[in-house]
Order: C-alpha cells, then structure tokens, then sequence
RNA sequence: GGUCCGUUCGUCUAGGGGUUAGGACAUCAGAUUUUCAUUCUGGUAACACGGGUUCGAUUCCCGUACGGACUACCA
C-alpha cells in the first residue's frame, strides 16, 4: 500500500470552525496510525478574503488542540513551500498544459456577459444553466476566437480566466471511502474556471496540482466538496494523474442543535457556547468570540467528543484517549449523515477528563484563578478544596467560580433558605456550636462532630437540620462541598466568626 | 430550479432480513449523602412514509416526503 499523507488544508479567512478542528483530527488519526504524514497547506488564493492573523491562528489551535503537523506551513518540508500564494507560477505551469493538450481553454467573458448568458438560460428554462459544453460556443474564448485573435488580446493586456474544457456526457465515477460509489455525468459539470484573471489558480486547480506534487493518499474533507469531487476526478484524468489520484472521504457536515442547517457561528451564539476553538477578534468587524480553550475545554475531552461526532468504534466505549483513537480509528467507520452539535455532550466529556485529573493536577487550575484575582493561596489549602470540589465541577475554573466562599466570606446569604429556616433555634445552635468549637483541638472531620453532638445534647436540636443553616453561615449558598470538609479549610477562627456574622446579620424568622 | 448526499430514542449512535432494536448524553424516579454534585438502580423515549422483493423487512429495491451540501474569477 501506498505511503499515507493526509493534508489539511484551511483558508486564512477567518477563525477556523469547530469543525475544521474535527477535520484536522480525522486527518491525523489517519496519518498517525498508518505511520503517515500529516500535511498542513495553507489555501490562500483568494486575496480578497485574506484575513491577517487567520493563519496564525490556525496554527495556534492547532497546537493547542494537539494535532501536530509533520510537514507543511511552519514546519517546512520536501514539498515547500506549503502556501498556495508562494506557489503560483506552479499553477500557471499547469493550466498551460491543459491549455495545450485541448483540456483548457482561454475566456474573456466579462462578467456582465456572464450574467446575461444565465439570465438568458434562465428565460428559456434551460436545464442547463452553466458554462459548459452546451453553452461554451456561445461565448467569447479562444474555442470561439481565432488563435490571432486570442493572442492579440492577451498581448493588450484584455483580462481573462482560464476554464477546464469540460467532455459532454461521460459517467464520472468516484468511489468515496465513506459514501461508496458516486456517479456523476459530465454534462452536469460547468466548465470551471481554473486560473483567474489575477494570475491565481481557484481552489479546484490548485488542490489538485498540489495534492499531486505533495504526493496525497488521502483527501478527507467535508461533504461540501463532495459536489465538486466529479470534476476534481476529471482533472486528475486530464494531467493523466489517475493513477495517482488520491483515495477521497468526504465528511459528514457538523449541524446546529435545534433546527436544521449547517452549525454557525450565529446558532452557537445564541445558545451560549464557543464554535471556535481559541478566542477570536475579528479584525475586520471587532467582532469578538469566544473560543473552546478559554471557556473551559480541555483539548483531549473536546478531542473525544469531536471524534464521536460522525465516527464511533462499534464498542460501548466512550471515553478514548488521542492515543486509543488513533489506534481504533477507520475512515470505514464514519457516518454517512451530518451530526448535530450538542454542546451538553461536550461538557459532559470535559467534566469526564476534568474528574480523571489528579487533586494535584487539578490544583493549577485553582492557582491559576487565583493570581488573576490576586488571591494568595498556599498549594496545601488549595490541594484541600480541589479534592473537596473535584466531584463537582465540570470546568476548570469552576473551581474558583463555585469555590469563592473558600476565601470570600459570605456577605450576602441565600434567602430562599434563610427565609424559611433561620429560627430562633438556629441561632441558639449555633451560638453553642462556637463555644463547643472553641474547645476543639484540630477542625479535623471527626472533631468537628464531635462538637456538633456536643452542641446537639446540649441545646437538645439535632444537628442534622442544622446542617443547611450552618452552611448558609459559612459559604452563602445552599450546595457545596462537605460540610466537615469546609470547616477544616476554612479553620477554626474562620468558622467563628463567619458563624457570628451570620448570627448578627441574617433575620430571625419568627414562628 | 438543477446536481449530489442523507434519514434508528430529544441528541450522538450500535445493529442489521426473524432482536425484549443495544449503549451514551439529556430527562424523569428511587437509593446513598449534612446540601449540591458524584456514584448506583430503574423508567420514559427511535427504525420518516408508501409501494415492492420475501414465509418474514427497521434492515434489500423503487418511489415520495423531509433535511443537507453544491450550483462564484470563495474556499
């Protein structure tokens, strides 16, 4: 078998989509398990929708995502350089052959000539809307003009595209690893422009020239190019690369939760969660977005659940490491349909990946909460309240968003349970719970209930219905961590006096 | 409009001519717990429709419906 090399190969117009990130991924699982080449190009042939800082970016989420690129922009390698725009003579070369084997032609049309020759297949409800083998004597190219005549206008300086010269009625077949046979006739296909009058190739001459030269097995892309496969094929056949021609998987489309269509940004805004992977400003509008990384993701979780949208081993196993994927990844294995994207499956992962992290692992996200809110911590007491939270966060700093209380005293506390249960009696609990507290040694676990019973006997309440007043004194809230567990952080001082504020600033219910 | 692709619980999906149609997320209920969460147990919930083929179809074929992609000198 042929020496896998995937490539994935973004345009710089914009933050990359979510759903380049799962490309990327399949693309790489691939290469990784066939000891292939993972290839990244840069497809920046439309000057027009160059967007500064996109490159970079795809390079950065590709980074932190994890998915390391073994040959291409910013790498470099045999087949360099890797970005379209620094190859265009290369494309010209080509499009020259085509032009001199009869595949290719030149075209003048302008663009108001254009629109006139649809407007008018249009009027005669022509099945056939297109430049292509119907309509291309109409119109102005050297197929129609004298070779004098073509040469003259390309000598004044006369703009011009250069089209594939697209056969009548030929079956093109595709066998699509993921879709199987695909048959398309020829006479469907327009005879698409593959130079522009810049000079740049479009994207289906330069894909194919550069899948060629980079020596591709594999095009796994998204299903949107499934309708332009047909005459990628043609053009392979055209150079007389057939046997060269890459093997193609074309993906299933990412769809948004509700409705239908395809996942955008819009949808993801709407209901709250990232579709980029990094934060995002967009140069052109200020536009800011947020990304995956800052919201929380952790790569390897957003990893798995990218994976499982569209491939799924055949097991009941859900939770896979890069390292397991690779192994049990199968381009055969991927569905045929688009997946809709739900964001509670991605959060349900994070939490997965976040709950198998070590209390010490876990600890640096707390830190790092911490110092940007300039909160000084000793890693002790935050390895403590990790390992008190850890079964109850799904996102790294839920540690410090749900964990505030730790080092915030209450201020303000929850009123839909004070205004039901902070009595008289409460107030009498607690007040005998400080004094019996102040007689403790250590605010170890069995200590402090050891005060509590004493406090319960004593004021003859039990200490059970005391335990939501007592939290509401100590942290604000009505849920948390264990109770016992927040004492001993908290320690002995602490716990006093946050009890007494409570006492002397929460309203006593009366009856 | 044309071309192409698709359709199993709300969602991601397994399965495949004869199954109690399986799992996971979500949801609901119960158990555990000082609360919440975790964990455990259980429940609700799906083969788009119509024709064939067949002893039998959710599975194969054909239609229809619905959805999607593409239809640029964008990728």
């Amino acid at each position: 078998m042929k020496e896998v090399r995937v490539r994935f190969a973004p345009s710089p117009t914009g933050a990359l989509h979510i759903g380049g990130i799962r490309t990327a991924l399949y693309n790489y699982l691939l290469a990784r398990q066939q000891g292939g080449t993972m290839i990244l190009r840069i497809e920046d042939t439309d000057q027009n929708r160059f967007v500064p800082g996109a490159e970079e970016y795809i390079l950065e989420s590709l980074q932190w995502a994890g998915i390391e690129i073994d040959e291409g922009v910013s790498k470099g390698g045999p087949h360099a350089p890797y970005r379209q725009s620094e190859r265009k003579p290369l494309y010209q070369k080509y499009a020259q052959q085509l032009i001199a084997e009869g595949n290719a032609y030149y075209a003048f049309d302008t663009e108001a000539e254009l629109e006139a020759m649809r407007e008018r297949l249009k009027h005669q409800h022509s099945s056939d809307q297109q430049y292509g083998s119907g309509t291309r004597m109409q119109m102005k190219n050297s197929l129609t003009l004298s070779a004098s005549e073509v040469s003259q206008k390309i000598n004044a300086g006369e703009q011009y595209v250069i089209r594939l010269k697209v056969p009548a009625n030929e079956e093109i077949k595709l066998n699509d690893l993921i879709r199987g046979e695909v048959q398309v006739n020829s006479s469907t296909i327009d005879d698409k422009v593959l130079m522009k009058s810049d000079g740049m190739p479009t994207y289906h001459l330069a894909n194919v020239v550069d899948d060629y030269l980079m020596k591709i097995s594999h095009v796994i892309r998204g299903e949107e190019w499934l309708p332009s496969a047909p005459l990628h094929v043609l053009l392979y056949r055209s150079f007389g690369w057939e046997k060269e021609m890459p093997r193609f998987a074309h993906l299933p489309l990412l769809l948004k939760a509700d409705g239908n269509g395809k996942l955008s940004k819009r949808d993801a805004d709407k209901a709250g969660f990232p579709i980029f992977p990094l934060n995002w400003t967009d140069p052109r509008t200020n536009e800011f977005s947020k990304g995956f990384r800052e919201s929380g993701y952790l790569p390897e979780a957003l990893l798995n659940f990218l994976a499982f949208l569209g491939w799924n081993p055949g097991t009941e196993q859900e939770i896979f490491s890069v390292k397991e994927l690779i192994h049990s990844f199968s381009l055969e294995r991927i569905a045929r349909h688009g997946a809709k994207f739900d964001i509670q499956k991605a959060q349900w992962y994070n939490q997965q990946y976040l709950k198998s992290k070590t209390s010490e692992e876990l600890t640096k996200y707390l830190l790092s909460s911490l110092a940007q809110e300039n909160i000084s911590c000793m890693p002790e007491k935050a390895l403590k309240i990790c390992d008190a939270m850890r079964e109850r966060v799904s996102f790294p700093q839920d540690f410090w968003e749900h964990g505030k209380f730790f080092f915030i005293a209450p201020s303000v506390f929850d009123q839909s349970v004070t205004s039901k249960k902070w009595n008289s009696e409460v107030v009498k609990f607690l007040d005998q719970f400080i004094s019996h507290l102040k007689t403790i040694e250590t605010t170890a676990a069995n200590e402090i209930k050891i005060a509590l019973e004493k406090t319960s006997h004593t004021t003859s309440i039990s200490s059970g219905k005391m335990m939501q007043p007592l939290r509401i004194a100590l942290t604000g809230g009505a849920s948390g961590p264990d109770l016992m567990a927040i004492i001993d952080i908290l320690g002995k001082e602490e716990t006093i006096q946050r009890i007494q504020y409570a006492i002397t600033s929460i309203p006593v219910k009366t009856t």
